[in-house]
DNA sequence: CGCCACCCCTGTACAGGGGTGGCGGTGCTGTACT
C-alpha cells in the first residue's frame, strides 16, 4: 500500500524466494503470495480467496520449512491429501509431510506421529474427522504446532451445518491445540462466506488477501425450458456439438448414467461419476479424464475438488445448482488455460424444488430434545459428556449429535469447555435450548433457500450475467462484459437492455451496509439497472426494485458506506 | 419441495384417472464379514 519495506522486511522475502528457488524450485513468487506467506510469519490469522492453480498451497507449505513447529493441515477429502503430499518436493530442506487418517493402519500411524514428534514432518494433513477425536488433538499439542491451515476453507460453510458437522468444531481444535495462527484457503468464497469461515474458525482480526474473480475466457450462457424433454436433448447436444473435453453437471445419479449413456450412444468417450461408484471405479474415470481418455464427464458435485486439468473446454449444467457458489466453483473448472471455455446452465423452474429441498435440511425437533436433554441430564449429575458421550446416552449417530451441538452451540444455549465437555449455558433450560436451537436452524434454512433464489435469479436474469455473477462474490464488473448470450443481445431487440439505470441505484453502492425497515441489516451485492440484490444477516439473500425503494422514504437506508472495513493487498 | 413409480379403481380386460409414499447430493470413519 505504498508503505516503504523494512530491511528487515526485504531479508525475509529474499530468504523466501531464496527457499522457493532452491527447495522447491519456483523461479518466482507472486506479489500476493509473498503478501501472505509473510503475514503468516507474523503469526497473523489470514484468510485468502484466490483462484485455484494461483500456488495458494505455498502459502503454508513454504513457510512450514521456516516455522518452529508443525503446521496442522485441514483437508476435506483423503484423495486431496495425497495429491498434496506427492506434490511436495524431496531432498534437503524438504519440509517432509505425512496424512493421518483412517487408511493407515495402527502401526503406520504411529509411525507418522513419531515423523512428526521427531520434526521429520512439518506438515500434517488430517480431515475435520481426525480433530474432533482427543486421541488426535493430544498428539498435536504435545507437538506444539506453529500454524493451523484449512483449504478449501469453503467447505466449513457448505458441509458444515450437516454433512460434516465437524467442519465447525474446528475453532475448538485450534484452542485444544495450543492456539496457533490459522490460514484459510479458499477459491470461491461471497463476502457471507468468508464472514461465516472467520467466525467458525474464531480466526482474530484475520488479514484477508482477495485476488480478482473474473474469468474472462468463459462464455457464460444459460437456456430455460418447459419441457424436460427438450432440455435433455438440448444439454445432449450442445455436449457433442462443443468442443471437448468437457464436464456436464446433473442432479442426480440417475440422470448422470442416462446422459452417459446417450452421449455413448453418440460415439463419445462419456462417463457417468458419482459418489453411489465403487472408488476403484472413481478413480479410473477421474484419471480417464485427466488423461484426456475421457471426452466428457457427466456427473454430480461430486465430481470437482482436485481436478487440476488445464484444457477443460465446456461446463454444461443440465439443472439448476443449489447456489451461485457452488455454480462458480464448478464452472470454474473449464478454461484454466486462458483459452476460450463455455459455460451453459441449462435449467426448469421444476429444479428449485430438489434444491430447496436439500437446502431446508436441519436437525429435527426429536435430535434437538433427545440432546438437549442429555447435556442437561449429565449436568444435574455433575458428569458432563463430551460429544462421545453424548452419542452414547442418545443413541443417535455422531454427525447428528455433533449438528445438534452445533446448532445450541451457535444460539449460546450450551458451551464446550476445554476438555471437549458440554454444559448447558447457565440459566437455560432444555426446552429453551430446543427452542433457540430451532430459531437458528430456521434462519440457516432461510439463508439457503435465498441462495436457492440467488441461483435462480441469474438463470432467469435479463441482465449481463457476469456482472450479476461478480457482484454476487463482492466485486462491481461495469456490464456489458461482451462474453454473455445477454451481452450479446443488448443492443437489439430485447427491452430489458434498454432499461435505463434508475437514478437511486447511486445511494445505494455495491457493498454497502443498509438497514431495511422488515429485513433488519443487510449488504448491498449488485445493482441491475432498475434493482438491486441485498443480502440480508435474518432475511437472506433479496432482490429490490429501485423504484419502490426511492418511493418510500426509510424503507432502506445506508448504514455504511462501500470499503469501510477492507483489509485487502496484492 | 415436487417428481415418479406404483397402487387402486372401474361389471371383465384394458387404458386412463386419481391418490400417495418414497426419493432426490456431497465423505469420513470404524466395524463386520468375506
Amino acid at each position: 500500500m505504498g508503505r516503504k519495506a523494512s530491511r528487515a522486511e526485504r531479508d525475509r522475502s529474499a530468504r523466501l524466494r531464496e527457499i522457493a528457488a532452491d527447495v522447491f524450485g519456483w523461479d518466482s513468487l507472486l506479489p500476493e503470495q509473498l503478501t501472505a506467506m509473510e503475514w503468516v510469519l507474523d503469526g497473523e490469522d489470514v484468510l485468502v480467496v484466490m483462484a485455484t492453480g494461483s500456488g495458494k498451497s505455498a502459502v503454508y507449505q513454504l513457510p512450514a520449512v521456516l516455522l518452529p513447529g508443525p503446521v496442522v493441515v485441514v483437508s476435506p477429502l483423503l484423495a486431496l491429501q495425497r495429491d498434496q503430499i506427492e506434490g511436495l518436493p524431496e531432498g534437503e530442506g524438504a519440509p517432509g509431510a505425512v496424512a493421518v487418517n483412517s487408511d493407515l493402519g495402527a502401526a503406520r500411524t504411529e509411525e507418522a506421529w513419531e515423523k512428526v514428534r521427531a520434526g521429520q514432518a512439518r506438515l500434517v494433513y488430517l480431515s475435520p474427522e481426525q480433530l474432533a477425536k482427543d486421541e488426535v488433538l493430544a498428539r498435536l499439542a504435545e507437538a506444539g504446532p506453529s500454524l493451523f491451515v484449512v483449504d478449501e476453507a469453503q467447505c466449513v460453510a457448505s458441509w458444515g451445518h450437516d454433512f460434516r458437522p465437524d467442519y465447525r468444531r474446528l475453532e475448538a481444535a485450534v484452542r485444544r491445540v495450543g492456539g496457533p495462527p490459522v490460514l484459510a484457503l479458499t477459491a470461491t468464497a461471497a463476502p457471507p462466506v468468508r464472514k461465516e469461515i472467520v467466525e467458525r474458525l474464531g480466526m482474530r482480526e484475520p488479514r484477508l488477501l482477495v485476488t480478482g474473480f473474473d474469468r474472462p475466457n468463459i462464455r457464460l450462457e444459460a437456456d430455460r425450458f418447459l419441457d424436460e424433454d427438450d432440455r435433455r436433448r438440448a444439454v445432449v447436444e450442445r455436449a457433442a456439438a462443443e468442443p471437448k473435453p468437457g464436464i456436464v453437471y446433473a442432479a442426480t445419479r440417475k440422470a448422470c448414467e442416462e446422459y452417459a449413456q446417450e452421449l455413448s450412444a453418440l460415439g463419445l468417450a462419456a462417463e457417468a461419476y458419482h459418489a453411489g461408484l465403487r472408488a476403484g471405479e472413481r478413480t479410473r474415470i477421474h484419471d480417464a479424464f485427466l488423461s484426456g481418455a475421457a471426452d466428457v464427464v457427466v456427473a454430480t458435485s461430486a465430481f470437482g475438488m482436485g481436478i487440476d486439468k488445464e484444457d477443460v473446454r465446456f461446463v454444461l449444467h443440465a439443472a439448476l445448482p443449489g447456489s451461485l457458489d457452488a455454480y462458480y466453483q464448478e464452472i470454474g473448472r473449464g478454461g484454466r488455460d486462458g483459452r476460450p471455455a463455455l459455460a451453459v446452465l441449462h435449467h426448469r423452474s421444476e429444479d428449485t424444488g430438489m434444491q430447496t429441498y436439500f437446502a431446508g435440511r436441519v436437525p429435527g425437533h426429536d435430535t434437538l430434545s433427545a440432546v438437549a436433554d442429555a447435556v442437561h441430564d449429565r449436568d444435574h449429575d455433575d458428569d458432563p459428556a463430551d460429544l462421545a458421550g453424548l452419542r452414547a446416552d442418545t443413541g443417535l449417530s455422531g454427525n447428528r449429535v455433533t449438528a445438534a451441538v452445533n446448532l445450541m452451540e451457535e444460539a449460546d444455549a450450551v458451551t464446550t469447555g476445554e476438555e471437549g465437555e458440554v454444559r448447558p449455558a447457565p440459566g437455560v433450560s432444555a426446552d429453551e435450548a430446543v427452542e433457540e436451537a430451532e430459531r437458528a436452524a430456521q434462519a440457516h434454512r432461510r439463508t439457503d433457500r435465498s441462495r436457492v433464489e440467488m441461483a435462480r435469479a441469474y438463470a432467469e436474469t435479463t441482465g449481463c450475467r457476469r456482472r450479476l455473477l461478480l457482484g454476487y462474490f463482492g466485486e462491481d464488473h461495469p456490464a456489458p462484459c461482451g462474453n454473455c448470450d445477454r451481452c450479446d443481445e443488448s443492443g437489439t431487440e430485447d427491452p430489458a437492455a434498454e432499461r435505463p439505470t434508475h437514478p437511486a441505484a447511486a445511494r445505494y453502492p455495491v457493498g454497502s451496509e443498509v438497514r431495511h425497515e422488515q429485513w433488519g441489516d443487510g449488504v448491498v451485492l449488485s445493482e441491475d439497472k432498475d434493482r438491486i440484490t441485498v443480502l440480508f444477516e435474518q432475511a437472506g439473500y433479496r432482490t429490490l426494485a429501485l423504484e419502490a425503494v426511492a418511493g418510500h422514504d426509510g424503507l432502506l437506508t445506508v448504514v455504511r458506506g462501500p470499503g469501510a472495513d477492507r483489509q485487502d493487498r496484492g
